[in-house]
RNA sequence: GGGCGAUUAGCUCAGUGGCAGAGCACUGCCUUCACACGGCAGGGGUCGCUGGUUCAAUCCCAGCAUCGCCCACCA
């Protein structure tokens, strides 16, 4: 093995034997364990959020493979309706045409054309994060399969009455040209005006004032309305006003929605362009006048000077031209929050068309029940009131889009605008008994993608047919998925799966936080921050990191703030940290919170941690291979250290599967960076080396430290595989062979179990001991300043029977470990030397004699120290004792932990104020 | 307006009704035969604020402050 661990080496090439040999498959037996994953879009690029979901469902996958499980990680794209219309559109636009130069057909054409050469570029890049998805079963959410599930799905709901077309407000997209759902409309803050325009009365009585944040509106107005008890205006109520530009007289009508408080307390009324003032038309029969085209220009029904022009150039227009006519009364300054597009940011209109719409109420029920009965379980649960709170006031679902790629609504009009709804023109003209001269049209209108979407769980498993699939892995386990898509997917697979199999889609939600940068901004390209998980695992320079963030920004200007902030960041660019090195730092980083900062420094601590993992490996190999490990029973001999680190690898285990069955990869993560690094590598290592390197250790002992090395290093690599595959497979084909496991890979060996008979108290407890008295004799060499290689003599004090015996089983490891020249018992405290200098193992002391050479100033300031910390805490004990309240209601064993420290504290306090005083009578060295 | 969350070391974050933790950064020593992507030893905290419950509160409760997110039709 090299000596410096190199992800670049070993990752790739292992994925692409996993891959080849098929192991991503189920296995076919073992319980079904199955996930599927939220299909990114097929115009998608790995993003950090990808890759810390991706991390979180690979280790479930891996896991449950290792238990054994019949796994299956179900793989797809999804088409994504207006994000891969605008990409192939773009390309177009680039050639200086449309796609209604293209037409219809061809445009469509050249979309499955550009999805088999460019799209799907994510899989790809899975693969470099080490999913194991099964690829052989890749679905495409416009594949033939999942587009027969959705028209199943449609007529269906159709034909049971819970989809219907209607003619009512949406939000529409100017600039995409389509409608949107309520979740496709993002409110932002902006700064705007409010006008306050005149209405004059059409009894000459003067005028109402009305205030606007949309004047040009008022040319659609059909009627000013006040609140009924607001005795202002009550004698207007039923009047008219003259409708300023128009000449149209409108009514002043009387509605609870007004609230007099704001503005003037009157509110210009125009039903076809606000959903408020369309609620109001509907309950006084108010005429609906669309003022607007598609693009929010002005229509014809408008007075001509302002035909044809767009709504904020309508805009200036109407205000100057009101104005003119010395109609504004006054205009303020205004905040208020405008509709934009998630697509195009464009600023939404309601507008008044024919749309799809999905009854809701019906489905929403059963699926509120089934989070409430616990079918469905949030984790964690906090999520459930959310998803009950958006539940519990579902609106209709606008299914319809006015775009050409997607799933085409299996709806056909005949001349008379009748619909039929069906799999086919055929099958309609059969049903219907339609003669051929009648002719059919179909819908123009494509369905939203998350209709598709919400039929993912099922229909991929091959829905509507009973596939042997279907009924193995539906329903799934787990969703893993971000708090950001719980209302625009997670509900509505819920709704969908209930309805349509009649059981819920999975058992359980993972719910995750969104990856931020560790400011915890979120990433976008115009803030400079993003980082790409790519650039993470292989490495970037800083001039190619800079190029990327400052190249294709919507403001150019910027870029050179950005590249400073880069350079200031990152100066030398990503080290190629490799997938495993990421992989485990979203694992330690998915605690239970809404934000995930992620923290640079954090991939370069668990990059080491790989190389860490990497060199202990070569030291375990270096000692074992081509040497006898004394694979039978009978001549295996394992010492306190073996039994203490076989011990702790089994606790290490519990920690790490309850944590993955809790969903607390980064309580796993610790675990498994804890043990290795502190207890594998920086104890049991260092303590096998006294054994490994003993002239005179016996064959059982040998064998026994070697086989302790291989064994408790081949299950860890089995542990942490889940998180770190590459490195683990890496290592574990070299290590394995070696400690007598055979296999072809990792991936499908048993996940280590928790051995209860391992666990070993004393052998922990003694293992502590030593810790403490190695630390003790190297915290008196670190802080007076004695070389690290200079052995020393040490003598004990004060030892019972238990330490006498404990040095004495242990007497080499303690000589190589804290580097002592002998060990010797005195009697009794008379005869320790005047200076030395001390520390503690329990009430045992360890004592350096210094012959004349002891820094009394820096020992005294260290015996200082040590009982200023031992005082504080025997005052906080003592007080506590002192307190009858406490002996009284505390728990015993809380009072008799108290009690017993107590006892220990006030013998080291004594002990090392006797030190004291001897180290502070020595004589003043003269020099 | 309604709902939810956060506040712990310089930074990013864990955590528990009974001795405050990790990674990174920092200080000192060490190129010792797995690893300088390393070893050893250290420094660093009024656990946002104010009350309450409790023998005991960083943790439970109430209020406040600051920051953030989601939902909602106030022109």
């Amino acid at each position: 093995m090299q000596k410096t661990y190199d992800p670049q080496n070993i990752e790739q090439a292992w994925y692409k034997t996993w891959e080849e040999r098929g192991y991503f498959a189920p296995s076919g037996s073992g319980k079904p364990y199955c996930i599927m994953i939220p299909p990114p879009n097929v115009t998608g690029r790995l993003h950090m959020g990808h890759a810390f979901q991706d991390t979180i469902m690979d280790a479930l996958i891996r896991y449950h493979r290792m238990l054994g499980d019949n796994t299956l990680w179900q793989a797809g794209t999804d088409h994504a309706g207006i994000a891969t219309q605008m990409v192939v559109e773009r390309q177009i636009n680039s050639e200086g045409k449309t796609r209604h130069d293209l037409g219809r057909d061809n445009f469509i054409a050249l979309v499955w054309d550009w999805k088999e050469h460019s799209g799907g570029g994510i899989t790809q890049q899975l693969r470099s994060m080490g999913a194991s998805l099964d690829w052989s079963r890749e679905r495409f959410t416009m594949d033939e399969g999942l587009s027969h599930a959705v028209s199943e799905v449609f007529i269906k709901l159709y034909d049971e009455g819970l989809i219907y077309r209607g003619k009512r407000l949406v939000n529409w997209d100017p600039v995409l040209h389509t409608a949107l759902s309520d979740l496709e409309v993002i409110s932002e803050e902006e700064a705007g005006n409010l006008w306050h325009m005149r209405y004059p009365l059409t009894n000459g009585e003067g005028f109402v004032v009305v205030a606007t944040t949309r004047p040009e509106t008022m040319l659609g107005d059909a009627a000013v309305a006040v609140h009924p008890d607001d005795d202002r205006y009550r004698h207007l109520i039923g009047e008219e006003v003259i409708l300023p530009l128009t000449g149209r007289n409108i009514p002043v009508i009387a509605d609870q929605y007004v609230d007099p408080e704001f503005g003037s307390g009157c509110v210009k009324i125009t039903p076809a362009h606000d959903f408020n003032d369309y609620e109001i038309g509907q309950r006084h029969n108010l005429p609906l006048i669309n003022i607007l085209t598609i693009d929010a220009a002005l229509n014809d029904t408008v007075p001509e000077p302002y035909r044809g022009l767009d709504r904020f150039e309508a805009r200036k227009q109407i205000v100057a031209d009101l104005g003119a006519q010395g109609l504004i009364d006054k205009i303020e300054d205004y905040t208020l929050t405008a509709p934009r597009g998630d697509r195009s940011h464009a600023i939404l209109e309601p507008y008044l068309t024919d749309q799809w719409y999905v009854k809701i109420k019906p489905l929403a029920k059963p699926a509120i029940e089934a989070v409430e009965k616990g079918d469905i379980r949030f984790v964690p649960d906090n999520w459930s009131k959310t998803y009950f709170e958006w539940m519990r006031n579902i609106q209709d679902w606008c299914i319809s889009r006015q775009l050409w790629w997607g799933h085409r609504i299996p709806a056909w009009y005949d001349q008379k605008g009748n619909i039929y709804v069906g799999r086919s023109e055929e099958e309609i003209r059969d049903n219907f008994n339609l003669k051929p001269d009648v002719e059919l049209r179909q819908d123009e209108d494509v369905l939203d993608t998350w209709f598709s979407s919400a039929l993912w769980p099922f229909s991929t498993l091959g829905w509507p047919e009973q596939t042997e699939e279907l009924n193995t892995f539906y329903p799934g386990n787990v969703l893993v998925t971000g708090f950001d898509i719980i209302f625009f997917w997670v509900a509505r697979m819920i709704m969908m799966g209930l309805k349509f199999t009649g059981k819920v889609p999975f058992r359980e939600i993972y719910i995750h936080g969104l990856v931020r940068d560790n400011d915890g901004q979120t990433m976008s390209k115009s803030k400079g921050n993003i980082l790409d998980p790519l650039d993470l695992i292989n490495g970037i320079d800083i001039d190619s990191l800079i190029e990327k963030r400052t190249t294709g920004l919507m403001q150019p200007h910027l870029a050179p703030k950005i590249e400073k902030i880069t350079r200031k960041h990152y100066p030398e660019g990503f080290r190629a940290y490799g997938a495993d090195a990421l992989r485990f730092t979203f694992a330690s980083l998915a605690s239970p919170s809404r934000n995930i900062n992620f923290d640079t420094g954090r991939i370069e601590g668990n990059r080491n941690f790989c190389n860490k993992l990497w060199n202990a490996a070569r030291f375990v190999l270096m000692n074992t291979e081509d040497k006898d490990c004394g694979s039978s029973g009978d001549n295996l001999e394992l010492g306190i250290a073996d039994r203490w680190i076989i011990s702790r690898l089994n606790k290490t285990v519990q920690t790490v599967s309850n944590a993955f069955t809790n969903y607390r990869f980064d309580i796993a993560a610790r675990a498994i960076y804890e043990f290795i690094w502190n207890e594998y590598c920086d104890w049991y290592v260092e303590l096998s080396k006294p054994v490994l390197y003993a002239d005179d250790a016996s064959a059982a002992r040998l064998h026994g430290t070697r086989h302790t090395l291989l064994y408790v290093l081949e299950s860890t690599l089995r542990m942490a595989h889940p998180l770190m595959p590459f490195i683990t497979e890496e290592i574990w084909q070299r290590v394995a062979p070696v400690a007598g496991v055979e296999g072809e890979t990792i991936m499908l060996q048993p996940f280590p179990e928790y051995i209860q008979e391992e666990i070993d108290v004393d052998a922990e407890h003694e293992v502590t001991w030593l810790m403490s008295f190695i630390m003790g004799v190297r915290r008196i060499r670190g802080e007076m300043d004695i070389a690290p290689g200079k052995p020393l003599p040490l003598l004990l004090s004060c030892a019972s029977d238990l330490d006498r015996d404990r040095v004495h089983r242990n007497e080499n490891c303690l000589k190589t470990l804290a580097r002592l020249k002998n060990i010797a018992f005195l009697a009794g405290s008379n005869d320790e030397p005047e200076d030395a200098a001390i520390s503690l193992v329990g009430e045992m002391k360890l004592l350096i004699p210094m012959a004349g050479l002891i820094d009394r100033d820096a020992e005294l300031a260290r015996l200082d120290k040590e009982l200023n910390k031992h005082a504080r805490e025997l005052e906080r004990n003592t007080s506590k004792l002192g307190n009858k309240q406490f002996t009284a209601n505390a728990p015993e064993d809380v009072v008799g932990k108290v009690k017993s420290r107590v006892s220990e504290l006030e013998t080291m306090i004594a002990s090392l104020k006797e030190q004291y005083k001897r180290i502070d009578n020595l004589p003043v060295q003269q020099d």
